[in-house]
DNA sequence: ACGGCGT
């Protein structure tokens, strides 16, 4: 197996033992935002960092207020050009508060984002408004827009406390996938699906402990999401007896390849309705 | 290409 190959992966990176989940840039006229989703034994939270030719700025956002950043955003890009209707805004997290103030000096419109937290110094990120409408804004929140999403697919190690409702999600997934191309309301009759909760130990850093599981004829596929220095990944694993082969899906092809099942499930429905049961097992099969 | 903030 591939062990613990988490040792090599980001190059250690000061933090300690911190987990990239997901990784952002967004550039905004000559200025770099780096958006880093990263977990912790401690929790999960955002970094994010501005970087110019000279400087380089990071605040540090709980992960439970993304969703209050993301709305505050929201506030700024929809709010008139006209700046004499927009207001500053505080959002407390924790121990931590955040100032954001909209000013304006020759280079044009600009949100100014400043942490203040009790230890440390404040740092601020300023985010260009962008040339027209808000773009720059606008882009900065889709980012956190994708952020918010994303985070909700994966399931922490460290946050378990209430693992019904992130076993919910992983329900959505299952039946989203099946359920879009076909109206039948038991997506679940051919194919059984078995949710395996491994908590990895700490030497498989690359599992975020999203498993999955289905089994036709003799084989089994299991499904895992994982991440790695270059992204993310979904592993599907075909098992066989003693053989196994994996293939690794870049997130950014999940979609089309969703689309392309979806496809052949569609073109080969009358295969499917003449053998339904026959040569697809349930790997939950009732004792009796 | 910028550079805002505040010490």
């Amino acid at each position: 197996m591939e062990g613990n190959s988490g040792g090599g992966g980001g190059g250690g990176g000061g933090g300690g033992n911190d987990v990239e989940l997901l990784c952002k840039t967004l550039q905004v006229e000559h200025k770099l935002f780096y958006f880093d989703l990263k977990e912790n034994p401690r929790g999960r939270y955002l970094k994010i960092s501005e970087k110019t030719s000279a400087t380089r700025s990071t605040i540090i956002v709980p992960f439970n207020g993304i969703s209050w950043f993301l709305d505050l955003f929201n506030y700024y890009v929809n709010s008139d050009d006209d700046q004499q209707d927009v207001f500053s805004k505080e959002l407390q997290l924790d121990t931590k508060v955040f100032y954001f103030d909209v000013g304006e000096n020759r280079r044009g419109r600009f949100l100014k984002v400043s942490e203040a937290s009790v230890s440390r110094n404040r740092s601020t990120i300023i985010v260009p408004a962008g040339s027209a409408q808000d773009e720059g804004w606008a882009a900065f929140r889709n980012i956190l827009a994708e952020i918010n999403e994303a985070s909700r697919l994966f399931i922490s190690p460290n946050q378990t406390s209430e693992p019904s409702e992130r076993l919910g999600l992983s329900d959505d997934v299952g039946a989203g996938f099946i359920s879009s191309h076909s109206s039948q309301s038991g997506p679940t009759a051919d194919l059984s699906v078995e949710r395996t909760i491994d908590l990895p130990a700490a030497d498989e850093v690359s599992n975020l402990g999203v498993s999955k599981v289905i089994r036709a004829d003799q084989k089994r596929f299991f499904f895992d999401l994982g991440s790695n220095n270059r992204g993310h990944f979904l592993r599907i694993s075909e098992v066989a007896g003693s053989d196994r082969s994996s293939i690794i899906l870049p997130l950014s092809g999940l979609k089309q390849f969703h689309e392309m099942v979806g496809h052949f499930v569609e073109i080969s429905k009358d295969r499917l309705e003449g053998i339904t049961g026959a040569n697809v097992r349930t790997i939950d099969s009732p004792q009796r």
